[in-house]
DNA sequence: TTTGACGCTATTTTTTTCGTAGCATTGGCG
DNA sequence: CGCCAATGCTACGAAAAAAATAGCGTCAAA
C-alpha cells in the first residue's frame, strides 16, 4: 500500500493544528498550565465540549499533558509554542506592513 | 476602548490559520502557482465552496493572489510558508520521537 | 453541611463544511 | 461559425462540527 499524503508527520500536524482552537490553546498555555475552566476563559469561552475535544487530541499527539496545575505543555508541545512565539513576532511585522503600507 | 486580546496580529493569524484548509492551501501553493482545480486536488479534493472562502480570506490577509499561472503566494505568504517547511522538518523529528519511542 | 471551584458530560441550536451538480466563460480547432 | 474541453466558481441539500447553556459528581474549605 502506498503511504498516503495523510500519512507524513506534516499533514497529521496541519490537519490537528488546523482545527478550530488547537493552535489557539497551545499558545495559551505558553505563558505556563491552566486549569480547564482558565483555559476556557483565555480562549474567549470557548465552549467545553470543544475544549474537552481538543485537549483529547493535542494529549493524544503528546504536545500537552495533565498536571496538578493544570494542563500544560510537554516537551513537544513547548518546542511547538516556541514557533508560535516566532510566528508572533512576524505576525506583528507583517500587520505593520499590512496596515502601514 | 481597550485593545482587545482579538485585535493583535497572532490572534488575526491563528484565527484564520486556525480554519480547515487554511493552512494546507499554503503548503500546497508553496510548490508553485496552482489552479483552482488543480489546488482543490492537491487539497484532498475539498468543497469549491470552502476553497473558494478560504482563497479570499487568504486574499484578504495578504498571502496569496490571482496570477496568469493560477493562485500564487505573495511574499508574505512566501515567507509564510517558509516557517511552514521548517515545520515540516520539525514535525518529521517530532514523529520520530513519538512513534519511535 | 453548606458553599464554591473544579473537570467535564449532555443536550439543543447554530454554523461550517462536504458532496455534488452545474452554469458561465474562455480558448482552441475544424 | 459550431463544437469541445477545461476552467473558475456558485448553488444547495446533507452531514458534521462547533457554540451555547445547563448541570452533575467530586473535592476541599468554612
Amino acid at each position: 500500500m502506498a503511504k498516503s499524503k495523510k500519512d507524513r508527520p506534516i499533514m497529521v500536524l496541519l490537519d490537528s493544528l488546523g482545527r478550530r482552537w488547537s493552535l489557539r490553546i497551545i499558545w495559551e498555555l505558553q505563558e505556563g498550565p491552566a486549569t480547564f475552566r482558565a483555559l476556557r476563559k483565555a480562549c474567549d469561552g470557548v465552549s467545553p465540549s470543544v475544549l474537552n475535544t481538543r485537549l483529547g487530541e493535542l494529549r493524544k499527539l503528546g504536545f500537552i499533558e495533565k498536571t496538578d496545575d493544570g494542563y500544560a505543555l510537554t516537551r513537544d508541545g513547548d518546542s511547538l509554542a516556541d514557533r508560535l512565539i516566532k510566528l508572533d513576532r512576524w505576525a506583528r511585522r507583517w500587520d505593520k506592513r499590512r496596515r502601514g503600507k
